[in-house]
DNA sequence: TAAATCATTCTATGTTTGTAGAATAAAAAA
DNA sequence: TTTTTTATTCTACAAACATAGAATGATTTA
């Protein structure tokens, strides 16, 4: 199941802690910050879904990912590709080089990389 | 305002005729398809976000779409690249071809295309 | 120890979304 | 012209979401 929208801005202050109690997440977020209940029942309705575990360490928890931020986004990209490209992932990339506007040394250094991509097939 | 996913979905059917009739839009629909008040309802939510406008022929509307796709993309790319990479478009590049498994050929594709951006800079 | 702080769960409310029936009007078909 | 089809609007309702107060239990601080 989806991540909602407040569920996956928590989710981002996860993966950038890697481990983080209740504290850690309220300091985090930006202001205006939520109520502590209002991220308790998003991290709650994130456990449901399976994307968060947490350890008790005394009295509080430790919460963490269960799921990685490359995998979660790569599903992103793919649902994107499925339904703007028809599945053309080609299609994708050309859109993409072209409307986002890279830099001539990001270009280059994404050139290499595709090079290194071809070395490989 | 953000389209919802079954406005999305209709809203791929409408970029696709570039202009349709109610019947149109059932039509293209797969089966199973939405009751015809579903997909009434949903277009008229879509003109409040004002994705969608239409011109009165005759007995029945020709909807079009207000946005273009390419636009819209656009800012869903973005918002990505804002979210998972911190804004930083070359490393969502280089994450995409890592992750994408595209062929040789469309890397080659690719790869020429970059070169063509190279060249404009 | 009394008071203040913190995290968790329970409960709740308003909004958005997905979906569609009923009523209606108009047009096409029989 | 009666019947059927089609599109539109109104109304509705259940599920999902965003948000947070109240209650509770534990803990730190004064």
């Amino acid at each position: 199941m989806q991540l909602s929208n407040a569920e996956e801005q928590l989710m981002q202050l996860l993966w950038k802690q890697k481990k983080a109690f209740m504290k850690d997440l309220i300091d985090a977020y930006p202001d205006p910050k939520p109520a502590i209940t209002t991220v308790a029942t998003l991290l709650k309705r994130m456990q449901d879904k399976g994307y968060v575990d947490y350890i008790q360490l005394g009295r509080s928890r430790e919460y963490s990912p269960l799921v990685k931020k490359s995998d979660y986004f790569g599903k992103q990209v793919n649902g994107m590709i499925k339904n703007f490209f028809n599945n053309d992932a080609a299609q994708f990339a050309s859109f993409f080089t072209q409307e986002t506007n890279l830099s001539k040394e990001e270009l280059e250094d994404l050139k290499k990389l595709i090079e290194e991509q071809i070395e490989k097939k």
